[in-house]
DNA sequence: GGAAAACCGTTACATCCGCAACGAGTTCGA
DNA sequence: TCGAACTCGTTGCGGATGTAACGGTTTTCC
């Protein structure tokens, strides 16, 4: 039959035999080793990461991930537009606006209008919000901390130059 | 009132001004630069290049994501089950169910029954499934080699060490 | 031998998401 | 000056997703 890339379909998980060195000696042209696919393992990284970290949020606030970020965003500045969040956050502009109106809910941002551009909304935290915000800031640094102590010094510095080349290099949308 | 992170809220985007040493001289403690966050800037660069890439078999073939890497872990294994499709993309078995599904009215696969183990189900591809999967590798192995032209040997090496690093210290799921 | 537990793949359901369209407001240009 | 084009934020809608439950099957363990 065709070629099989690994001896043992019972246990695949990492399924690093058949590809180790991926040129020579096999020239498995046909086949690609997804484990090894660059994208994938992108993909698969960032949501390990995400969720381990959405997990602090989530169990300690019951936060979305949109929610997170918005309310990052808007920490971050204070006084911003939905749009701007949308930008800075990457976020589309309906996720945005629904995020918005959950952290409004729990009445930690208010909106007000602008006085000389009436489409546009402001949006600032509240006090309970900047509370919030401050310990949600705390509890980010230290998962931050803890994953650069994970990855080793150089892991980390070596991820975060090849995420910057990614940031320099690819269409910002 | 509070400080503010960047000057001008009007030219968000990158907004690196503030934040570029992120220790001494500022002392922001209480602020969070998302854009150096380092789990936001791995889920960014993740969408980035997952949606790039993505862009090529949507346009080409119509397949979506679970289904491209559905299809991708079929033709690496020539005969696997559904739970190893999971396990081998880290994809939810419900997803693998549905593209599996969806690949199966393509026609690009087929089910076999486990003689010994009924709740089992081999799938494989068939003739047509074959052809256009090695078509999908050569695209994949094209967008790959263009990713790390864009990010520069050096880039795109350090992006592998920092991910490896992320693969061999985060709990697998 | 047989009941309980575990496993496989599917599906009902609630939720999340982005596209497209919307109303309201502003800017542009003839 | 007035209408076309654009912007802002929201929402209807269809499609995608994960949780929980399901029927069918196998394994475990008493």
């Amino acid at each position: 039959m065709t070629l099989r890339s690994a001896g043992n379909p019972t246990s695949i998980v990492p399924t690093r035999p058949a590809s180790a060195p991926s040129s020579l000696c096999g020239r498995d042209d046909e086949t690609l080793a997804l484990e090894d696919f660059l994208p994938y393992r992108l993909a698969r990284a960032a949501e390990m990461v995400s969720k381990q970290f959405a997990a602090h949020y989530r169990e300690q606030y019951g936060l979305t991930r949109p929610e997170w970020r918005t309310l990052a965003t808007i920490g971050q500045f204070d006084r911003i537009t939905a749009t701007e969040i949308g930008r800075h956050s990457s976020m589309h502009k309906t996720k945005v606006s629904r995020a918005v109106r959950a952290l409004e809910q729990r009445n930690w941002i208010a909106r007000t209008d602008d006085p000389v551009d009436r489409r546009i909304e402001h949006i600032v935290l509240t006090r309970e919000g900047k509370r919030h915000y401050r310990e949600l800031v705390r509890m980010a640094r230290d998962y931050e901390a803890r994953l650069v102590r994970m990855l080793g010094t150089t892991g980390a510095k070596h991820l975060e130059t090849g995420l910057g080349a990614i940031e320099t290099e690819l269409p910002g949308d």
